[in-house]
DNA sequence: AATGAATGAGCGTTCATTCAT
DNA sequence: CATGAATGAACGCTCATTCAT
């Protein structure tokens, strides 16, 4: 007979509270790793109130994933917002700053409710073996006179994951890919980007 | 007593057959949708074999890890090989067509094995909200004459992906991230692969 | 505050509605897998107010069957009360033609409430191997001139059946039954039924 | 570490050893209301051994209802088989008093296996009040000199359950019924079963 | 080296029932 | 009378891992 009061609380409540104990356990140990029942003694509810709010566990990823995106937009719509109209390079680059902020911020989130990305560093096993890769590539073209690149590792991991996300995306659209047309864009765009 | 030939098997064998079992289902329905057992019978061997060469479910996914980054470093340096020692641009180009083509015929494993990505929507409805957003700012400025972008669409991606990708290894690194300094960098490389 | 009028009803149509909407259920799914809140909903009322009409999901039940047995009788009796008072064969014959036709509207109602019977193959593959062994005898019987049963297989399974009844009323009754006696009864009972 | 010995046991003994469990118990209390966890532990193993040997709780029930149904059959067929082969009043005697003596000995589990039907005297609820009514026509028609009916409720039981027992069967096979034929066959059955 | 029977913790989900309003 | 949010016990089933043979 604790908590006699507010046995009930609004739905809106309810789901905030269900919503964020689950947001900080999924962060804490993965969405896999968690279970109802922990969710709902985090929220303090009992573990049937779970389903009277969200069908699945799913459901509640899904969720989260709709509030994280409807932040982060605000967010990098208000960097924009200051720029003149007309300074197209400064929206761009308000752009940049902005979503790193952003994601800065909550990157775990994200790749935890879209991946299921837990173990710190465990996306870089391979990739990182190609990305040094790269960096020496970018060194070397620096030392040699062939392009000046302030910071090889940024820049290397910016190019691979640009490319990657860009192959990730035709994957998934799954019409025929333009292998051509592809390798071309995105040897434009590292050529662009290292070359200025 | 049947099958009394080859019981045994070199380990290598063994170990290459399950790896290859593992790898195909993966492949089909995800790491953790896949049982040992499914990857044992594929092998044709018995459930308590996989416990000789492997330690762990994780351990077999790690190995596959290791496998498929060995083959990509080589099709990519391979792809430099022939370019003159002294073409830098050359060489980075190489590199993002090499790099392309791994990929294309890899991505699927690559996602499947470091992060859990069952297809489609792998990237949550999130990213194609801001990966929309910037397409537009793209096409705007471009309509504006502010730059010439061929494929807005596919830069978006691709710088977005890009930054997501630094951020990521930021966050990964652990160590406090100087916010400035990477914000700064990010914009700079989205400014000269648009700008030019 | 919508629906502000007949919030209250008499408590007979509330009963009666809560009635009718779970015979509805129970017929089309059954017993065990029909909700107490799919019956409420079905009634337009909340689930609550199941509690006050009914102590349990069994009562319901049981008012269904007692409402069921009611009808039936009615039924029955109806059929009986045209033949005149001195014609036994004949109100045997209106008693067996009555309850056919009351079963025949409502046996699978009958079933749901009394045993939790889903539709085809209820009787156990078991039963259909009896029956048809016995009705493999009756007409082996006849072909060797015996008897004369115009259609083996329903007097088969009428047999049965009746044979089946018995027994398990003398089980439910529990005293200790006398085994041959009730086989003499029964092995009468068939015997006439086939030999005339 | 106690029962060193026997971990493993030949698969059918296991197997039998669970039906065997889930036989008693089913019997205890029903289907629904044995858990896998209580067969498992009454056979002495452990909950995921039950799924070695059937993929689900209706598995064992149905391998149960085909044990049930053997056994049944040959009891009965035995009986038969002492009757000279030209007797044929003599056979039906027969199979009558082997089935009756076959499922007094197992009518609880066949309906516990067939039908849910654990409650004692569940179905007699409405059956009672047709049953009754049977029973006092044929006992005023006795007083009437219409016939002689040594047990007149043993009688109107078999009448009833035999007219139930095809009633079922043609609502089951679900092709049109002829309501008519099927009167007149059930109406005949009892007359002679009654009259002689 | 190889087997595969056995284990048992763990999970998502359902639902009859209660009770504060 | 009526509501419906809240409860929490219960259950079927999965599967990585162990270990006697």
């Amino acid at each position: 007979m604790p908590t006699k009061l507010a046995r009930t609380k609004p739905p809106e409540a309810r789901r905030a509270d269900l919503m964020n104990a689950a947001q900080r356990l999924f962060l804490r140990r993965g969405v896999a790793a968690t279970s109802i029942e922990q969710i709902t003694e985090a929220a303090g509810v009992a573990k049937g109130t779970f389903y009277l709010y969200f069908d699945t566990k799913e459901a509640i990823r899904a969720a989260l994933g709709e509030r994280f995106a409807q932040g982060l937009l605000a967010v990098i719509e208000a960097a924009i917002a200051n720029v003149p109209a007309a300074d197209w390079p400064g929206k761009l680059d308000a752009w940049a700053r902005g979503a790193v902020a952003a994601y800065l911020d909550a990157i775990r989130l994200h790749d935890v409710l879209f991946y299921e990305a837990h173990p710190p560093n465990r996306r870089g096993a391979t990739d990182n073996v190609i990305v040094d890769h790269l960096t020496s590539l970018l060194r070397a073209g620096e030392a040699a006179g062939a392009w000046a690149v302030p910071d090889a590792r940024v820049t290397a991991l910016f190019l691979f994951s640009g490319l990657h996300g860009v192959i990730d995306a035709a994957q998934v659209a799954g019409n025929r890919v333009d292998r051509r047309a592809l390798s071309a864009r995105v040897a434009r765009l590292c050529f662009r980007a290292v070359i200025g």
